[in-house]
DNA sequence: CCAATAGTTAGACGGATGTGAATATAGAGC
DNA sequence: GCTCTATATTCACATCCGTCTAACTATTGG
């Protein structure tokens, strides 16, 4: 679980995750998100990564491109999480 | 908003929160948690501030010893963040 | 098949982070 | 005031993290 809030703990990724979270089509295209940051490409790929690896987001290549959606139902037990302050089986 | 995440982001940092705001008396003294963890006192002690200067801890001391309590309102803001995937706000 | 574009991976580097040992501070009790 | 206990702070050090450049892979269109 920390490993998910770690993934959180970086302005850019929290950053990334919100755009994709929020875009109305419900994903995003990776070329759409890199020129919105001034850090190159492989670390908007890097961070991407992380965010999949946190179970925070998915993607799929059509084409050329490739488009990442949130994970709505991770971001819910997230919240629930905090909510309930029953962190106590966070710990793992 | 990032630091608030990457305080959470720590096995250590998410334990200590966890037990803090699991505690039935809504407050915990540092001498009940130094001894659940395997790392030293000066350790636990850092990761507190941390938690300290995320706002999600509060703490006062009282003789000898140092009680920590959960700062609700910040995890119910947090938990609110999440819940809405309305991260928009989030990525300052 | 070749060139061009989108994205990822590999490697290197500086700066941040978690930890322990030693030291310092605060309060309690003698 | 001195000593003991509980916490915090400082310092040093090894590891992890975010970033870049360069090289690689995948796909499209000639």
């Amino acid at each position: 679980m920390a490993k998910v809030f770690k993934a959180l703990g970086d302005p850019v990724r929290l950053r990334l995750l919100s755009l994709i979270a929020a875009h109305p089509d419900g994903e995003v295209c990776v070329c759409e998100l890199t020129d919105l940051f001034d850090v190159a490409a492989p670390t908007i790929s890097y961070h991407l990564k992380l965010l999949r690896e946190a179970g925070l987001v998915d993607h799929d290549r059509r084409g050329t491109w490739v488009y990442y959606r949130p994970i709505r139902e991770r971001l819910r037990q997230l919240s629930a999480l905090l909510a309930a302050s029953d962190l106590a089986g966070a710990a793992r």
